[in-house]
DNA sequence: GCGATCACTTGCATTTCGCAAGCGACTCTG
DNA sequence: CAGAGTCGCTTGCGAAATGCAAGTGATCGC
């Protein structure tokens, strides 16, 4: 089992910007927290499935990355010992913000598929998301907070 | 000369936050712009000896994506045809809250070289940060908004 | 038992990265 | 106006990260 938080070694600069990047700073890190804080996947499957097309190794990789940065725990299921059940930690939840204005930023300045009406929303109640995100985690509510923004130019993958 | 903001093709989503991360989500790009934003950096060599060590190759090629996605400018400088000038573009100035929420993030979880005076500050005053950049800009102010929290591992800065 | 499911691992080809060196345009100095 | 220095990149190359397909072992439902 592997203790998260610990003060990793050799850091190129205590700029805390570049200390977030080191940690966060791919194109995939913050897609799996996504999946985890706003479309309530929890599973290993989910994740593969999220529609952008992640490998399973690099996959592996980041959780394992996010674990260690305690930004997620894997926990197994009672149920069933196959699945694994990967949460957010405080510290993962923390970063909805970030999340946030990246969104944001996105749907400002590039053409997305998120609805105006919700990207509005959003940018005018950024509190009540923040808090409905933490809610969500306290009451283990699993439920889509936001729908996937899918359907863009890529095609589904037909692989079932 | 490029032209910038245009909708590039294929993208694997049409999830803002999937587009932001496929613009941002690397190593370099925000140190990039955290430097053009917050130190006053404008040169290539500005950003070489930024403290992080970014390879020649790599800054250069980052520069290019930025500049082709509309988030900065190259503007030859008059009185010396050597020098180039590199400006964030208002694409890239409303980048500011994400930089800030992620250094916020990061200065909340991990051990950073910002002072905790600074950081409060910020958090505090998310709407003038946002106000200050945006004047530095309008005025061309390239004074350091923040000191550079280098020096790597984390050192005390005791004497002065 | 048997096939399906789940969470990975492995192997391998391709891409990206980091590092050092070099290059062309320009400027500064004597 | 020759030569040295500066600036913004390129180039070459070995190393690391990534993408893709296939495979593996534990577990579950029937």
């Amino acid at each position: 089992m592997i203790m998260p938080g610990k003060p990793k070694p050799s850091r190129r600069s205590g700029c805390p910007l570049s200390i977030s990047l080191e940690l966060l700073g791919d194109r995939w890190s913050l897609l799996i927290i996504r999946d985890l804080m706003v479309r309530g996947f929890r599973t290993f499957k989910d994740f593969q499935n999220s529609g952008e097309g992640i490998a399973t190794n690099i996959l592996a990789d980041r959780l394992d990355k996010l674990q260690a940065a305690g930004i997620l725990n894997a926990e197994p299921e009672e149920n069933d010992a196959r699945r694994v059940n990967y949460c957010l930690t405080e510290k993962g939840i923390d970063l909805a913000p970030v999340l946030l204005e990246l969104l944001l930023w996105a749907a400002r300045h590039e053409q997305t598929s998120a609805p105006p009406a919700v990207v509005k929303k959003l940018a005018n109640n950024r509190q009540q998301f923040l808090k409905e995100v933490r809610r969500r985690w306290r009451d283990r509510d699993a439920t889509p907070l936001m729908p996937s923004f899918e359907l863009n130019p890529i095609t589904k993958r037909s692989k079932h």
